[in-house]
RNA sequence: GCCCGGGUGGUGGAAUGGUAUACACGAAGGACUUAAAAUCCUUUGCUCGCAAGGGCAUGUGGGUUCGACUCCCACUCCGGGCACCA
């Protein structure tokens, strides 16, 4: 019989499916009945979104490893879940059906058969009868109900701020979906609009977010980009009063030590304060130019202008410096940011670039405070801000102390004149949750005009609002034909009558439905939850004690491995989502996923996989050519899972041979009985069964270390040594070969269950075998085995390799010494030399020093 | 500009501070074949040498060490992230 991977792995597929292989024991009442309580694993992937093309091979790279580690588990004797399912609601989806025409809930049902046809093909174990859709109403259901949670517990809210808006995509978009300026999604320039929206307060957890970092086992580069991104800077808010008017301006800094430098104020372009001083600004008209003209240019305009600064005076007002008591002017310029601090800095051109250059440019005084030497201050002439450390100069009594010391002192001292305040800020902005589109959840809330005028709602910051009761759930998303984006500032739904008119739940009275809808990550937010919600057919809800018991068993998930391109979008997201509902009472834990893992790029031929280059690999042809088992061991043996790999052709052919070696092995092992009782003595005393033992064992130790690693690549090439050593043994038994049928188990599931069949014919059977391989016991080394009674002693002269022998394992260093210096090669290197040092490490080598 | 990765044969990549180049691809030669494919065997970092054997090589330059791909310092190139955050 040839190895025909198309054969058998759709005929496993097929039976794993029938025998529900890989569907676990949800209920805890259920396990108990059972003889042996396995130890529940939850092993998450994250879930696609439905593309135009298909399964993408970098896709199927990241679900393969992410299985091979389930599969580890499981016949490590874990009960794994491993589901999967779709992210399809959102912009790319609609965005993909705008493009081909067709309306996005049929193109889902097309991308969905589509897609479950292609994740059946690669193999994976997954527990198909838990899958799930985003756009399933019984899935955006929950979204919706998550979502008036936030509202009732005060964490949703509206505002109407300058916001990020893509006028390609037509909608607003969170900071995390702004990319250098340009949206994620379309890469078209991103523009700033003033908009009413809603939001999530991600910030009120910004500090929980940024603590809870050092408790969870996650990638570190994905704990660094939250950090970064989250960013907290402590500091002080400082009053710089304005002559003749109620309100100081209010500045934000981390650098109150540089205070007696501070030689003008500047406002962002959105700043509140400029409207109400309107009265007092002689050039009134100037300024408002200066706003309207920076308030229009997108982000990317403002990131191209790079460094060159532009700004205005607000003539006709001064501040006053709190310091020094100097009158200083006010300006307003868009390198100052609304959304960070205050909105307002005080400028210190000494120790600022930014504030330099803005100064050189308006001819503004540069007064340095922080000097680097001291008592005797020969400050340098500045040609850029000095922005190290130092002692203060010219700062009246605070002159000559150590700046880190002074930020607090002077911070102090202006407190007590009640002109200033610590401060902690962080980067972080809250969530935008909001988005004028079609193809999403719709946001389960009401506004009613009634309700509004007199003072009624849900919340007393924000009359007129209501959440969609719970028993209406969901609102259901209507089926339009026009869904196309409006431009219009307003979703499409915002002119579908029947869709937004509505009764009140409070008055009665005729009201509108919010008819924006939410944000993708929200939908995202929570998946992990659904999972065991379909596993009961969406019966559970989340605030009932069945689904808490539910949870308690499978929560928080064990391993998450995903793309390492949402650190600081979905991987946010989700751990705020579940901080909050936590707080809320709905689920134990904080911490959504104990252990993360980002996977590498796969590129192709050295360079990234793009549609334009069109070098995107599509995993079916190579299915259909070299079967599935074949490309997903190739996938993984390319490199370091965590790292990536290079996918080229050429190395294909080389695990097509290790698996078509395999499958004549096994069938040689089965067919050829052992030799029994001729195993040859060998002048070592080792027999050809101990060097099998041994082979064997070092593997199931290595392949066991490097799958927990992830480092699949020297696991399979492990593997590979193996083989190459077996195929020498003349005596091969079949029960040691079955061990290496198991390890291979995890990489190409289907061949290794089809040789684990064909092994355990019924005169052959063990208890072990009558099942699948995955669910067979993984093997456990013996040190007995791997033991070595002699090593290869690496003899160094000078620290070169000069020589090497073999050596009794426990050899001491003075023997070790005597049989080296004893040996031809070191006498003629050494030459007449005496050896002035010897350094011997165990077990490994002994360098002489001549 | 700042923060992460990374630089090792013709290629993808291995190496707790201890034989650098495992495993695989490719290439060359051979066996089998009428022939080709497949398969199997041998060789394969560069270099000097008939050989035995030697010298040189892990982006560059220094350092620590008996010994450095590995640790430290400086630089350089490539990939990724963030980006006027006061």
């Amino acid at each position: 019989m040839k190895y025909n991977p198309q054969k058998i792995e759709k005929k496993w597929q097929k039976i794993w499916q029938k025998k529900r292989v890989y569907e676990p024991n949800f209920t805890p009442r259920q396990a108990r009945g059972k003889k042996k309580l396995k130890r529940p694993f939850y092993n998450l992937m994250m879930f696609p979104y439905p593309s135009a093309e298909g399964l993408h091979v970098g896709n199927m790279y990241a679900f393969v490893g992410a299985d091979i580690y389930g599969r580890f588990k499981r016949m490590q004797g874990h009960d794994v879940f491993e589901p999967i399912g779709l992210d399809g609601f959102g912009i790319h989806s609609e965005n993909y059906a705008l493009k081909i025409g067709k309306h996005p809930a049929d193109q889902a049902k097309i991308s969905e058969k589509n897609f479950y046809r292609q994740l059946r093909m690669i193999g994976n174990g997954f527990a198909w009868e838990e899958r799930l859709e985003t756009y399933d109403p019984e899935y955006y259901k929950w979204t919706q109900w998550i979502f008036v949670q936030m509202f009732k517990s005060g964490l949703a809210y509206r505002k109407k701020q300058a916001v990020n808006w893509c006028p390609s995509c037509k909608t607003v978009l969170a900071d995390e979906q702004v990319i250098a300026g340009e949206c994620e999604r379309c890469g078209t320039a991103v523009v700033k609009k003033e908009l009413e929206q809603w939001f999530f307060k991600i910030i009120d957890y910004a500090e929980r977010l940024l603590n809870n970092l050092e408790k969870i086992d996650w990638s570190e580069k994905i704990k660094v980009a939250q950090r970064n991104w989250i960013s907290k800077s402590e500091g002080a808010v400082v009053k710089f009063p304005i002559p003749n008017f109620q309100f100081p301006i209010e500045v934000f800094t981390t650098r109150a030590d540089t205070l007696f430098g501070a030689t003008y104020v500047v406002l962002a372009p959105e700043h509140s304060k400029i409207e109400n001083l309107k009265l007092q600004i002689e050039n009134w008209e100037e300024v408002k130019r200066y706003i309207a003209g920076a308030k229009n240019k997108s982000e990317a305009e403002r990131i191209a202008e790079g460094l060159e600064k532009t700004g205005v005076e607000i003539k006709g007002i001064k501040a006053t410096n709190p310091a020094t008591g100097e009158e200083i002017p006010i300006f307003v310029a868009d390198y100052v940011l609304a959304g960070y601090g205050t909105g307002a800095i005080m400028a210190v051109p000494a120790h600022d670039q930014r504030d330099f250059e803005f100064a050189k440019k308006f001819n503004l005084p540069i007064k340095m405070v922080i000097c680097p030497n001291y008592p005797e201050p020969k400050c340098p002439v500045l040609e850029r801000a000095y922005e190290e450390e130092g002692y203060l100069v010219a700062s009246n009594e605070f002159t000559g102390m150590f700046c880190q010391k002074a930020k607090n002192a002077i911070a102090e001292w202006l407190a007590k004149k009640d002109l200033a305040e610590k401060k902690t800020t962080f980067r972080l902005r809250d969530w935008l949750i909001s988005r004028q589109r079609y193809w999403g959840a719709p946001i389960p809330l009401i506004f009613c005009e009634t309700c509004r005028h007199e003072g009624r709602g849900e919340r007393k910051d924000m009359p007129g609002w209501h959440a969609v009761p719970e028993k209406d759930l969901p609102v259901k998303l209507p089926h339009i034909k026009d869904f196309r984006p409006t431009g219009t500032e307003k979703s499409p739904l915002a002119i579908v009558e029947k869709f937004f008119k509505v009764r009140c739940p409070k008055c009665k009275s005729w009201a509108r439905r919010e008819t924006d809808v939410c944000d993708t990550f929200l939908d995202s937010s929570w998946y992990y939850l659904g999972y065991l919600m379909a596993s009961e057919n969406w019966k559970l809800k989340i605030e009932n004690s069945a689904f808490s018991r539910l949870a308690r068993k499978w929560l928080p998930v064990d391993m998450y491995i995903g793309g390492a391109e949402h650190a600081v979008l979905h991987l946010l997201y989700v751990r705020f989502v579940a901080m909050a509902l936590r707080d809320l009472g709905f689920i134990h834990f904080e911490e959504p996923f104990k252990k993360f893992r980002a996977h590498g790029l796969l590129i192709k031929d050295g360079a990234k996989m793009s549609k334009s280059k069109g070098n995107v690999v599509n995993p079916d042809e190579y299915i259909r050519a070299y079967g599935a088992d074949t490309l997903r061991m190739y996938l993984m043996f390319l490199g370091p899972f965590e790292q990536g790999g290079d996918f080229r052709d050429t190395g294909i052919r080389g695990i097509t041979r290790f698996l078509e070696r395999i499958w004549k092995l096994t069938h040689s092992v089965i067919l050829t009985p052992p030799r029994r009782g001729k195993n040859l003595k060998r002048s070592f005393g080792q027999s050809p069964q101990d060097d099998l033992n041994k082979a064997l064992h070092k593997t199931i130790k290595k392949v066991t270390e490097d799958i927990e690693n992830l480092q699949y690549n020297t696991a399979i090439s492990s593997l590979m040594i193996l083989v190459n050593e077996l195929e020498k043994q003349p005596s091969l038994e079949i029960e040691n070969w079955k061990l290496v049928i198991k390890l291979l188990a995890p990489f190409a599931p289907h061949i290794a269950e089809e040789l684990w069949s064909q092994s355990a014919s019924p005169e052959r059977g063990r208890r072990d075998e009558k099942g699948s391989v995955h669910l067979a016991k993984w093997p456990k080394f013996n040190p007995k085995f791997i033991k070595e009674e002699t090593f290869t002693l690496i003899v160094q002269i000078n620290g070169k390799v000069r020589d090497l022998f073999e050596a009794p394992a426990g050899i001491s260093r003075e023997e070790a010494a005597r049989l080296a210096l004893g040996r031809e090669k070191v006498k003629t290197w050494l030459a007449e030399k005496e050896a002035k040092k010897i350094i011997f490490v165990p077990g490994k080598l002994i360098n002489i020093v001549g």
